[in-house]
DNA sequence: CGGATTTGACCTTA
DNA sequence: TAAGGTCAAATCCG
């Protein structure tokens, strides 16, 4: 988010216009002749977000840091086109007749042009093995300074047949084990990327999470949709050096979101009528070239998180998106993202 | 036996 | 030079 708004204010704002979104549901609802689950819901959903506005509120207080500018913001499109592919030619031969061999720097450089960020909690219960649909396969681990656990790597099954270099690294949360970071890098380009969700397996359970919410892909029911509510999905765009803003939001329960894209901040806030919602949003938000977006989607919404990702309308090239999911016992709300 | 994982070494970057 | 990222031989596993 090229905003002057840090992420977590971002956040912060976005937490609390939903918190009043959902009440203002709630409070529409009550009218008519819902049914208690359905209330339940809303009022949770409601709890949820102030919650998390609470919590965003004490990690930017403790860490009173902001985000350093912009490092990557504008790789030329010409990059663009690198990174989706090969930044070592030669690999899939897989001879690398001798180490000597020097990989092009300047094309791995390029190749973090764009990352997700997926958060993971598994603590609900409400997974079982699941994938994020895609075919990984772990090709290394590595500790990290600082960090309990170790970093593993992961690629795209389909790296050599199909050319894909999507890549993945998972690391286990220090302070909440049952959460993991998920690094996306590079786009799917393999034949799964489109149907994602179709995916088997999950191969190795060690270091992944048991489960990858952002993976909920069509619900079928309606009831199935309310699961989906728990997830959240937060897209920004920030600064591709920024990956370190993850620590602070481990949220119990979650649902944050605000994404950006370079220069157009977007951020699916339901600015509505209210006027107090306008005014908060005039306040906080002015860099708006934000649309309003009809957050808050309808019961229906039934987006593939990943296809979402991936299918990012606008040119991966010079952003960063910051996904953060979560599976959490507590509903939280919609990912606010509807294209 | 073939594909996936492990793991130490190597490479790149800051 | 240290830390992070990747390679690829060895090993595991179905």
């Amino acid at each position: 988010m090229e905003s002057n708004l840090s992420w977590e204010q971002n956040t912060l704002i976005n937490e609390l216009i939903q918190g009043m979104e959902v009440a203002r549901k709630l409070k529409a609802d009550l009218k008519t002749p819902y049914s208690v689950d359905t209330r339940e819901m809303l009022v949770q959903k409601i709890l949820s977000s102030y919650e998390k506005a609470l919590l965003i509120l004490n990690a930017s207080a403790s860490k009173s840091q902001t985000m350093s500018p912009t490092t990557v913001t504008s790789l030329p499109e010409s990059m663009t086109s690198l990174d989706e592919n090969p930044m070592r030619d030669g690999i899939d031969g897989g001879v690398k007749s001798d180490k000597g061999i020097k990989h092009d720097s300047k094309k791995r450089k390029t190749m973090t042009k764009w990352m997700d960020q997926i958060r993971v909690s598994s603590e609900s219960g409400l997974e079982g093995s699941h994938e994020d649909g895609y075919n990984w396969r772990k090709y290394g681990q590595k500790d990290i300074l600082g960090a309990k656990y170790p970093r593993s790597y992961y690629r795209c099954t389909f790296r050599n047949t199909q050319g894909c270099w999507a890549t993945k690294q998972v690391q286990r949360s220090d302070e909440d084990p049952t959460i993991f970071d998920i690094t996306y890098r590079g786009k799917h380009t393999c034949s799964q990327g489109s149907n994602a969700a179709l995916a088997p397996k999950s191969p190795d359970e060690k270091e992944k999470p048991s489960s990858y919410n952002s993976y909920i892909h069509h619900a079928k029911q309606p009831q199935e949709t309310v699961t989906m509510l728990r997830n959240n999905l937060t897209v920004m765009t920030d600064n591709l050096g920024n990956e370190e803003i993850s620590h602070p939001f481990t949220f119990p329960s979650t649902s944050f979101g605000c994404m950006t894209q370079e220069n157009d901040s977007f951020l699916p806030l339901a600015v509505d009528n209210d006027p107090f919602m306008n005014s908060l949003f005039q306040t906080h938000l002015l860099s708006s070239t934000i649309p309003q977006s009809n957050y808050f989607p309808s019961p229906s919404f039934q987006m593939n998180e990943f296809d979402w990702v991936y299918n990012m309308p606008h040119s991966e090239s010079d952003i960063t998106e910051i996904i953060s999911t979560n599976t959490s016992a507590t509903n939280s709300p919609i990912p606010e993202l509807k294209f």
